[in-house]
DNA sequence: TTTTTATACGGGAAAAACCCCGTATTTTTA
DNA sequence: TAAAAATACGGGGTTTTTCCCGTATAAAAA
C-alpha cells in the first residue's frame, strides 16, 4: 500500500516534476497538489482520502508555509509535515518546527535523501537532517534569545519612518507628534536594539526584517 | 530524433525531478546534468555529443548563472540557453539576456508552458515570455539608466564604513584620512545617489547591493 | 599635451542628532 | 486594585552631520 503524499509549492515546474519523481520511487502516491496554503485548504475540503505526509514549501504567496503548517497542525494533526526550503534560514526553520513540522529539507537535497527522509518519517514520525549542518537545538535557543525585542505599535510606525531620509522634525509632522515625543521613541528603540545611531537602528531593523528596502 | 538538453541547477531535487519531467515529454533527452557553472565546465570537457538547449538556473553557488551563460556563449555559441529563476528580478533578467540567453522562465511556469517554450526555442531560436508580465524592453532601458552611477574605489571603502554605526570621525581614523576628506567623499556620494542623508545613502547602497547587511 | 577626475584637506556655520534629565495621563498587565 | 508600560511632551546641552565655500597634487582620460 503506497504512502499518500500531498505537495504544496507555488512553482508549478517543481511541483509537477517532484510529483513525477515521488511516483518513480514506487512506494509513494501523490494524491494532492496545491500551489499555496489557500489552495490546499480548498482542496482538503471534502477530501475522503487524506495525504499521510505533506511536503510543504516555506516561501509561498497568498498563504506561506508557516501559516499553512499551523493550519494543517490544527485541523489535521495526524498529517506529518515536511518543510521544503531553498536555504537554511534559521528563522524560517524555527518557525516551521514551531508550527508543527516534523522534518525540514533543503531543495539541495539529493533525491536519495528525500526518499530516505520520507521513509524515516513514515517509520519514526520525524526526520532530523543534522547531517545537513542544521543544528535545531541551537536555532531554538537563538530564537528564544531574540524574542526579547518587542516593539510597540507606535515604535513600529516611527521605525518605518526612521528608515527613510526624513528628518525627525519631518517625522514628527508626519505622525502628528512633537519632536520631543519622536526623541523618546528614538531613545527607546536605541535601547531595545542596542544601537547608538539612526543608521545602526536602520541596519538592525532591516536585519530583523522589521522593515524592508 | 530527440532534442538534447543540458540542466544546470544546484538543487538536486529540482534537477532530478525536472530531468524526469523532460524525459516524460518524449521529445527531449537529458544528456547532461550539472550542479553549477564549474561542474558544467568539467562535464562539457571532452563531451562528444553536446546539448542543443541548456536550462540554466540563475542563482547558483561557485559559478552563478550569469557567469555560466557568458562562458557558454563564448565557448559554445550554438547552444541555446534558457534561464530559470525563482522570481522576476529585473537585474538578473537583464544580465542573463546580456550574457547570451534566448529565453527566461520562472520556476512558476506550468510544465505545459515549459514544453511550449522549448518547442519555440527549437523552431525559432528564442522564446519571449511576455505573457508572464515581463517586459524586457522596459528592463533593458532601466538597466541603461542605472549604469550612470559609478563609484571610485575609495568611495566604495567609505560607503562600506558609512553603512555602520561609526561616526565620520571614526571612519576617518579607520581610513587614515582627515575628517575633511571624509566629508568630501560623503558629498560626492550624496550627489551620485541623489540623497541628502547618511540613512538615505545607506538605504540606496543596500538597494543597489553595493553593501550587504 | 591638456583637461578632467580622484584624492586629500582647509575654513565656517546652521541644522540635525544624540544624550540626559524630568512630568503627566492613559492603557495594559499582573 | 495597584503597578507597569505606553504614549505624549518639556528642559538643556554636546556632538555629529550637512552644507557651502575653497586650495593643492597626482593620476587618468581625451
Amino acid at each position: 500500500m503506497k504512502t499518500k503524499i500531498g505537495l504544496v509549492d507555488d512553482h508549478q515546474l517543481f511541483l509537477k516534476s517532484l510529483s513525477l519523481m515521488l511516483e518513480s520511487f514506487n512506494v509513494y502516491e501523490v494524491i494532492l497538489e496545491a500551489s499555496n496554503g489557500k489552495d490546499l485548504q480548498g482542496k482538503m475540503k471534502g477530501k475522503k482520502i487524506l495525504p499521510e505526509i505533506v511536503l510543504l514549501d516555506v516561501n509561498m504567496p497568498v498563504m506561506n508555509g508557516i501559516e499553512t503548517a499551523k493550519w494543517l497542525t490544527q485541523n489535521y494533526p495526524e498529517i506529518k509535515i515536511v518543510a521544503l526550503s531553498m536555504n537554511a534560514d534559521d528563522n524560517a526553520i524555527i518557525s516551521m518546527f514551531k508550527a508543527g513540522c516534523c522534518g525540514y529539507l533543503l531543495k539541495d537535497t539529493h533525491p536519495n535523501e528525500l526518499e530516505k527522509a520520507l521513509d524515516e518519517i513514515n517509520k519514526r514520525g520525524y526526520y532530523n537532517a543534522d547531517a545537513g549542518n542544521i543544528n535545531f537545538r541551537r536555532l531554538i535557543m537563538k530564537a528564544d534569545k531574540n524574542e526579547d525585542v518587542r516593539i510597540t505599535p507606535k515604535e513600529a510606525i516611527f521605525l518605518q519612518h526612521a528608515c527613510s531620509e526624513l528628518t525627525y522634525k519631518q517625522i514628527a509632522s508626519e505622525m502628528n507628534l512633537s519632536e520631543r515625543t519622536i526623541d523618546g521613541y528614538r531613545e527607546a528603540l536605541f535601547k531595545k536594539f542596542n544601537v547608538q545611531s539612526r543608521v545602526g537602528l536602520c541596519l538592525e531593523a532591516l536585519r530583523k526584517e522589521l522593515v524592508s528596502l
